[in-house]
DNA sequence: TTATAATATATAACCGGTTACATTTCAATA
DNA sequence: TATTGAAATGTAACCGGTTATATATTATAA
């Protein structure tokens, strides 16, 4: 491989002449212009990232830590945001914390001393101090998803109360009579607001007390667990919000199992609107997040962040539209 | 961010006793370990990769290229990928390649400006000249699933064909008369390989035509579109094997709506098992790839030609098992 | 023609590590 | 005690870029 200095032998210049025709910097006379890029072809010369990385102190490349990876919901933000990257020349590290503090501390901690130049940080699992850690390094970051209480740092997210109001008014819409909650990760603030908009809803309905409401995590295992208890706690059920489509897809097939039918004997609503949730027999009703733009805008703002050293913080709080399907079509 | 010259004048010693430490080389008095070690833990530093990087002619980066990651199929992969490389301290770069051709070379093309250590490679897409670019550039490359008829590369693939006959034969053994097989991307290999699979156990069936056989692309809507297809033009269809697990979720929707009830008058087998086969209604019978395996082989076998310069190309063709689920269960 | 300013290019330090080679320390042997 | 070689550590070059500063060249004004 090719070298600047071998370049720079080449075109019979220095390496900064070199270096400043690569870059578009300073000024060169264009007859020297011309032969530098000429050795540059003939040479086959591309420069060196990790060298130029350490000189600058930038990678190009940005980190997106993810929760689980398998959750669609994620390969679908992450489609996104390396369209946007790759776009402006950056690349996209995956970091998968399969919902693990550990690794997310691993990897806050080897991001550091990579220059990596900016993070997309998905997790609950994030700690005030974490943040507080890549804030002295002054590591750009964008908060997406599932963020803390406050902060101040850029963050992205969706009306979950109003779109958990949404789900759950919409069972009542279609005759639900008693309705309940699967809600996700405890200690999550998006199942948190949307459990916060299911009770919007029933809390003072004569029925309602807390037993309608069950903790799963964000898997469709989880789900169906979940549905099985309430099934058995609450014979009477006849409509579910789920915090997310995968639990509502758990919550679909434990329905399945113990013999109730879709949508007249119990209705479902998921919430985030993967792409499983159209495919399912039947598809599922659900709140959708606008998940492909959500991570556009990850990527967009952290650029921003990058290049612009904008540093002033926005909270973005998107809409979400509720999508009619089978399982609530009586 | 503390440095290795900061870390060697706390300790009272020169950086390269300070480097021997971090990496276990060379000789060290116990005592100079344990001076260097402190002062190591009190400045809190960690190595800059970039520069460790620069000087290994390393970037600790590896890039995977998927096809969709939106198929369920990678993000399974990516995460066993991720979980080897993280525990030998590497980055994953995702590239994401929409399955076009032309994303695919810009990230060859950007690749190789020395900017990974080696490339996992999964797409149909690839064609002989850009391998034996990677190849004169000297960078580690593993082919997988999606791979090329014949190379010298290390690639990892399963028994296509022979899980293509499991499959089929199965649908005989439930008492199928009729059986179709919806094919995947026509030039990709696997879908090939499967496809033959089937012929092989029916193709001297009398009924046996290759209007039996519809061409989709590895994904729901395709395997929807064909699923109908081959229903209005063979009524009498009775069983189908479907190249993956989309495919068969989209027959399985297709079925639905065409009013065939599951599995009695209508079979279905997919491939890949995907977590999402087990999870629909019903459960999909599927061949199922050892998709996490597949996907830390990948990553030891790239690790393994980037750390041990061992070159020599090894193919893996790896079992799969067949998964008895509701869509055949007679 | 000479002084001066503007433009173009070169030199050398720097980013933060690794490592070949040089030097020092120290125990074992003559 | 002097000699020798192994063990421990230090020095300095190097990886391949960027860039501040110095220097050379050219254009302009006096």
């Amino acid at each position: 491989m090719a070298t600047i200095r071998d370049v720079a032998k080449k075109a019979g210049v220095s390496i900064a002449t070199v270096s400043r025709v690569i870059n578009n910097k300073g000024t060169i006379r264009k007859e020297t212009k011309e032969t530098v890029q000429q050795a540059i072809k003939d040479l086959a010369y591309t420069p060196n990232m990790v060298a130029r990385g350490l000189s600058n102190r930038r990678s190009y490349a940005v980190a997106l830590i993810v929760p689980t990876i398998t959750n669609p919901f994620f390969p679908e933000m992450a489609r996104a945001v390396e369209d946007i990257a790759r776009e402006n020349g950056y690349n996209v590290l995956l970091c998968n914390t399969d919902d693990r503090r550990d690794r997310l501390i691993d990897y806050i901690d080897s991001l550091s001393s990579q220059y990596v130049d900016g993070i997309i940080i998905n997790s609950h699992n994030i700690m005030r101090e974490d943040l507080q850690k890549l804030k002295s390094l002054g590591i750009p970051l964008v908060m997406m998803d599932r963020v803390l209480q406050d902060h101040d740092f850029t963050s992205i997210t969706v009306k979950n109360r109003e779109g958990g109001r949404m789900a759950t008014e919409h069972l009542v819409e279609v005759g639900c009579k008693r309705i309940a909650h699967i809600s996700g990760l405890e200690d999550t603030l998006n199942a948190t607001h949307r459990m916060w908009g299911y009770r919007d809803v029933v809390s003072n309905m004569p029925w309602f007390d807390p037993s309608w409401i069950g903790m799963a995590e964000f898997s469709v295992q989880s789900g169906y667990q979940v549905a099985k208890e309430l099934f058995s706690r609450h014979p009477e059920i006849d409509g579910i919000f789920c915090s997310n489509d995968l639990i509502a897809i758990g919550a679909l097939k434990a329905a399945y199992e113990w013999g109730k039918k879709i949508p007249n004997e119990l209705a479902i609503v998921g919430f985030d609107g993967i792409d499983m949730s159209r495919l399912t027999v039947p598809s599922i009703t659900t709140i959708q997040q606008p998940i492909y733009h959500m991570g556009q805008l990850a990527m967009k703002e952290l650029l921003k962040q990058i290049e612009e050293r904008n540093n002033e913080p926005k909270k973005f709080e998107l809409n979400v539209d509720f999508v009619l399907r089978e399982s609530t079509m009586r």
